[in-house]
DNA sequence: CTTTAGCACTCCTGGTATGAGAGTGCTAAG
DNA sequence: CTTAGCACTCTCATACCAGGAGTGCTAAAG
């Protein structure tokens, strides 16, 4: 006969979860009567117990150890369970100050997000530098450091800077420089990558090029930077709170009831998951292209190096166009109330920093000045 | 009667260094004449290696382990009995490549710098980006995001960028921009953080002030960029390699002959010491003020948290005003010829890319144009 | 005086036995 | 449907033991 869920068995359920996510230790079903006072014997609890783990929320590791939630408990917890909290007004208070001592730099920002859900959530966290699909030309300028080494600062939209230098065969006076780059930067703005070399591949076959020599060179490199930044954006994660992961019991061998070889099996995998993305998959994709928190329960989307951490993914960012993702990512008995609530919270106050950066630059392409 | 130190005793010091780094094992006596074929007896190894405990290069954790280097020991290793060796010139080039593919982008080279060290000397690797003691004055350009949004680009001697965003109270044209960019690049070109200071003081004082409102409010942010500039590079420490580390038997419960609780512990040590670089205390500025390669064995340096690991660094960086720290971190086991070329190779091989950067833009302060 | 064979001794290591404790599953009664 | 009671299972910590590794010492040989 199959079980059925009645109202008891989900309180049962909920009381499980959540205390396994405080003390990590399986739960008895005679512990929770005794601290909850509930009003009715351990044995119905077991009884419970049993009923909930016909249905697969709950299993134990062995005959006579406590209860503990599977995926599917923790999912069902997550979504139908769980207390929705929000993190207190004053640690919103709090984090909002860090952020806005660091005004106005991204890179900062960034920064600052990791270290801020990692402390808060107390697990690892990951944040990717947000991005337009396509970087958008603004600014050029070419300054010379020395005889044969110029420096070029790239402006794109959205306040995104990036430098690089290149060394010229014969030394060009500042005053050409200067009119190369004013040049370049008049013909090349609001262009995405494809379009510039569009432009340039037009301009060589006119009979009177706009630019000359030294300009394609410099836009060859201009080019070559828009492509290696998007390639090197869509895989870059900073990630953080690593130690913060690790004071997790999971990770404190005499706490982790299996062996203690496996702790530090389990740190690897993290590290590499955290350092390359592999094993992340989809899941940053997929959380660009959805709205709210996302949240991803051990082995759900089929990656086996996952099977033991969950991770809670937000996007952020200013409209449909420049975005990123941030989150938490650490053991299945995550406290998923305060992942959820914490990402959700740095997730709109970064969208919200970087609306006032981004607001009014979103002027389509080819529209100029 | 005081034990002393012959040939054969050096000898034998060196073996057994040189097998306790490879194997991570206790050396035995009759290890060594086995393996290596030792024109005498086991027992005459024994009565060495008694010698050299007693002179204090050698421990045994208990009655029946074989030999194990005490710090000392490691030190007369490194010092006297060492193979000095560089790097094989197949991996030489392969490094070189590596650095040459990324041309010309400091950042990009620092991480690199980090991932090759860590990856050649199977070890953690931390590198400073290489500063001069004071920033100077090259370029600021400022560039209209949108109405209320100005993002200011600082360029610094030596290549280096700084981007800050900051909001006006009414919208400037971008010729006003520009003009104001200019004027404050003319007189602000070469000077240090307090020679900008001074320069504005003065100006306020005069009837007919170069600098107009907003230009001074402009001023005061590049001080303030260039301040937290300088504050945070004497800090920030780029490190890397931390899965390279974590696969030394030290760190893998079932090798390390110790507690499996410790392998963690020692983890979480090195872990904040490579993100705070607490606990390295005074080695990089000391690293700075010297020249060649520095290694620091264990506890040498009284710092506790580091009795167990050890530290190779080497300065690099033009001249005497330019530079940076790079290095390896690891067990004292570590592999000291294969660290010491490494981090000697890295260090030449970065302070020639930064050379190229660098030559000939060292005029002295107050020189102008 | 140095080297070496031989051997007793120490200490670690891994495996097994054992008992206590924790918690469940089941049964039968309320 | 609930619950008391109890047998049963499995873990965990402890103790114990045998095997092995390596040393330190001694006494003889070079």
């Amino acid at each position: 006969m199959a079980a059925t869920l009645t109202e008891r068995r989900l309180f049962i359920l909920k009381l499980v979860v959540q205390e396994f996510i405080e003390t990590a230790t399986p739960i008895a079903s005679d512990t929770l009567v005794r601290k909850f006072g509930l009003g009715f014997s351990s044995a119905t609890v077991r009884n419970d117990m049993a009923a909930l783990e016909e249905i697969g929320y709950l299993t134990h590791l062995h005959t006579s150890a406590g209860r503990v939630p599977t995926d599917a408990g923790y999912r069902f917890f997550v979504e139908n369970l769980m207390d929705r909290t929000s993190l207190s007004m004053a640690e919103q208070r709090m984090i909002r100050h860090q952020f806005y001592q660091v005004r106005g730099e991204l890179d900062q920002w960034i920064q600052l997000a990791g270290a801020v859900l990692a402390r808060t959530a107390q697990n690892a966290s990951l944040v990717t530098p947000p991005r337009a699909e396509q970087l958008r030309f603004k600014n050029l300028e070419l300054i010379s450091i020395h005889d044969t080494m110029v420096l070029a600062v790239l402006v794109f939209h959205g306040g995104i800077v990036k430098q690089q230098t290149f060394s010229v065969d014969t030394a060009r006076a500042a005053e050409e420089l200067r009119r190369s780059a004013g040049r370049i930067s008049d013909q090349l703005l609001d262009l995405t990558m494809s379009q510039v070399e569009q432009l340039i591949a037009q301009d060589a076959q006119r009979p009177t090029p706009t630019f000359g020599e030294f300009d394609r060179g410099v836009i060859d490199l201009v080019i070559h930077a828009m492509q290696t930044f998007e390639e090197q954006a869509r895989e870059q994660i900073h990630s953080d709170g690593l130690l913060e992961m690790l004071s997790q019991p999971e990770f404190i061998p005499s706490l982790a009831r299996d062996d203690a070889e496996r702790a530090v099996e389990r740190l690897r995998r993290v590290l590499e998951i955290l350092k390359s993305g592999r094993g992340l998959g989809q899941l940053i994709p997929q959380a660009l292209a959805s709205n709210g928190v996302q949240v991803i329960i051990g082995g759900e989307h089929g990656e086996d190096e996952m099977r033991e951490y969950s991770v809670v993914l937000a996007r952020y960012g200013v409209g449909g166009t420049v975005t990123g993702v941030l989150g938490v990512i650490g053991p299945t008995r995550m406290s998923y109330p305060r992942s959820i609530s914490t990402v959700r919270y740095i997730s709109s106050l970064m969208s919200n920093l970087l609306g006032n950066l981004y607001a009014g630059d979103t002027r389509p392409p080819f529209e100029g000045e």
